[in-house]
DNA sequence: ACAAAAACTGACTGAGCGCTCAGTATAATT
DNA sequence: AATTATACTGAGCGCTCAGTCAGTTTTTGT
């Protein structure tokens, strides 16, 4: 594994856990072995190495879903419903780093005068709410879901419900696990069709 | 208006809209007309002023929905979980620097170290989801909300779904407003009792 | 074996920051 | 008017940090 990828998976982590301003180049230095003066020839300043980590975060966000439509095979809306919002808590503890990320605020600073964080940030939130989209829409063909819940905005909706579990999650303020069950059931009221018990 | 109160509110703002560690005392100075010593003077260090401003809304916030609860009579329970949202997210306007630092990270870290800090953040999610479980509570007496639901997680998860959205306006990701008819709409099927139309 | 390119190094620079402190100005008390 | 207490000031200290650069090592191509 060569020196410009360590560098990088050893900033993407302590840019999560720490921020961005507060983790210092020395640090990084230290941590990966690597000379300061290394990781300013791989990366040119601290801002792209930051950008070059979220980009990387982005290719492989896309990438997972993209395997888990394809590899997976749904009989119905609610259930792949069910399934993504299982798949999505399994990926934010797998790439936990990662997802801090983007509960940070330095992605959203920093996209305010860079149009390409902004490029990938979008990226990441369009390709989040498009699969809970899909499932809304797949449902309402198969007639597992409501056909009167609007897809996209019920989507961003129960994507925000996800989300913002995870944050508790890693804050610690509450156990996310312990609401599973019942994040699924509200899920399934929010979505289900008139026609079901 | 005394300086320390100028300080105080220069510092929420500059603390809310840039950071906790991207703010400079000396920006505060430059902001208040305050010396850099004033500053120091009477809050004893910067983090002293960053437990300040997050007592002080801690206070603030206890006492807006204190007097939203006095004040306001309520038919229901549904029609009050409906009015603590709109209540919600007009607060999160009026006092919308204050809620920005409630979703940075900052607080959050300190608190891992800091318990004065861990029992303001504390008491304020505290207040904030015990007024959406007791509207719930209400409605299962008064017939108007499904007393299958369990009171307090299911509080947590509307909360988390209003707080997610007020994020979402905050980041200029998508219009929170644009979806508020959708918000309220998921929340009544959340819990809408099984004798409802 | 040699040359050229690429990767790597760490001492150094200059700017910025939190905080101190010796001193000054203002208000309160006697 | 004199004394004390409180509020305020800003130059300066010690430290951290992003970024540079002249030089060294390693890799690649011939």
């Amino acid at each position: 594994m060569n020196k410009k990828q360590i560098i990088l998976d050893i900033a993407t982590n302590l840019f999560s856990q720490k921020g961005f301003k507060e983790t210092p180049i020395s640090e990084i230095s230290k941590l990966t072995g690597a000379a300061e003066g290394t990781i300013f020839y791989h990366y040119k300043t601290k801002e792209g190495l930051f950008l070059a980590i979220l980009k990387d975060f982005k290719d492989n966000i896309v990438e997972e879903f993209r395997r888990f439509i394809e590899e997976k095979k749904f009989d119905n809306g609610i259930h792949m419903m069910e399934d993504i919002i299982s798949f999505y808590l399994y990926l934010s503890g797998s790439m936990e780093d990662r997802f801090l990320l983007l509960h940070r605020h330095d992605a959203y600073e920093l996209s305010i005068n860079n149009p390409e964080c902004r490029e990938y940030l979008e990226a990441i939130y369009d390709c989040l709410i498009d699969i809970f989209e899909k499932a809304i829409s797949l449902g309402q063909e198969d007639g597992s879901i409501d056909k009167m819940v609007p897809a996209r905005k019920t989507a961003m909706i129960i994507f925000a419900m996800v989300d913002a579990l995870t944050r508790f999650n890693t804050y610690s303020l509450y156990d996310a696990g312990a609401l599973y069950d019942e994040l699924i059931n509200s899920c399934r009221r929010i979505l289900k069709a008139e026609t079901d018990g």
